[in-house]
DNA sequence: CCATGTGAATACATTCACAGCA
DNA sequence: TGCTGTGAATGTATTCACATGG
């Protein structure tokens, strides 16, 4: 049964996880798994599959396990990525490059339909199938296409400015880049990608 | 005075944030901060910023807060970043040129000596100062040149091949690009990247 | 019989609150 | 006084272990 209690933050965490699993075992035609199969694929504990999947319903049969599909629709409509979200790319350098050229957001729930930058010598070139639109026009676009969701990719010393500015324009989820924390009202998501923080919790360990 | 029990892992991943922060301090000219200061910056409590560092020894002082300098050093040192850590790239692409390009590495402890990919067309061409190299001898340069670190930025279905390449040449620490969960031995560390997972995450709550 | 779903038990992480010292 | 460092208290998360039902 659906519990409607508070589902803690760290689950939410790990549900993109489990989906990411799941289709790839579908793509790979298997129809049923079970919280033991994916906690060899994962690394998490099964009985941690099963707990944080009963936070929203009973989706497995005892003695079977879990029908793929209907599990991987399940979690695509928890996670609201079973339509597309429209967003914003913030920055046309290297990285916005790399991000518009990305063939990976389609599949799972997310389109970049606008790219903005703030350097003139970049407004008005193409990028990918987008031209690229100066950050003064942004505010407006977002409010007028109704894109809730953005990512930052320009300099750390730009990010705040740009997050403000996607805040006044109706963002509420940012994909952060730069690598500074980023101060918004607390309606607004951010999840914040640091490589390098990444490399440093690793070289403690060697 | 230093405490040498098990840090806890989530400690760890918190130690490059407060390094990130109190470099921004130190370039915007400050000498000293407190937890106070860190917790509004970083969003963590101040208590929880104090605990975490206790478990490497008695960096302020009472009354007064952190020598910014000092704390950084320190925590340079604690993360084994006081020294560049030579780093393999392995993927030639768009996200590999704009990681190739990238210039937050250096002055975080890292840097790229070596370029690899699986692609013919794309072996010996240039990638910033580097030249392309054929995946089939990486093993060998990884060995020879003791490089220990690698940047996997490969599609999903490459991934795993590499990191098993990677395990064999040596590499202990891998940052992962890949929207794939790798299966590598257990004195082998893994930091996944996956931005699309982080998109998910956030819009559960929209 | 097998694997789920879940209370109860355990383990882990955070916050509290204050002694101690510059 | 002001802020650290830290045991104790609280709050969260994970694992255990088993009743349940296909």
């Amino acid at each position: 049964m659906p519990n409607s209690n508070h589902v803690p933050t760290i689950v939410i965490g790990r549900l993109p996880l489990y989906l990411r699993a799941l289709t790839q075992l579908s793509a790979e035609g298997r129809r049923v798994t079970s919280s033991q199969e994916l906690s060899e694929k994962l690394g998490f504990s099964s009985a941690q599959i099963r707990k944080d999947l009963s936070y929203f319903g009973e989706f497995g049969k005892q003695g079977t396990g879990y029908e793929i599909e209907f599990l991987e629709k399940s979690l695509r409509e928890i996670l609201q990525v079973h339509h597309l979200w429209d967003m914003a790319l913030v920055g046309a350098g290297d990285l916005g490059h790399a991000l518009a050229n990305y063939d990976g957001f389609e599949t799972r729930g997310f389109r970049i339909v606008r790219i903005f930058d703030a350097d003139p010598q970049k407004i008005g070139t193409l990028l990918g199938e987008w031209r690229v639109e100066p950050i003064e026009t942004m505010r407006q676009v977002l409010r007028e296409e109704r894109i809730h969701v953005a990512i930052i990719a320009v300099p750390a010393a730009a990010a705040q400015h740009v997050a403000d500015e996607l805040v006044e324009g109706g963002v509420r989820a940012i994909l952060n880049y730069a690598p500074t924390t980023l101060s918004v009202p607390p309606k607004v998501k951010v999840y914040h990608i640091d490589p390098v923080a990444g490399l440093q919790s690793m070289t403690y360990y060697l």
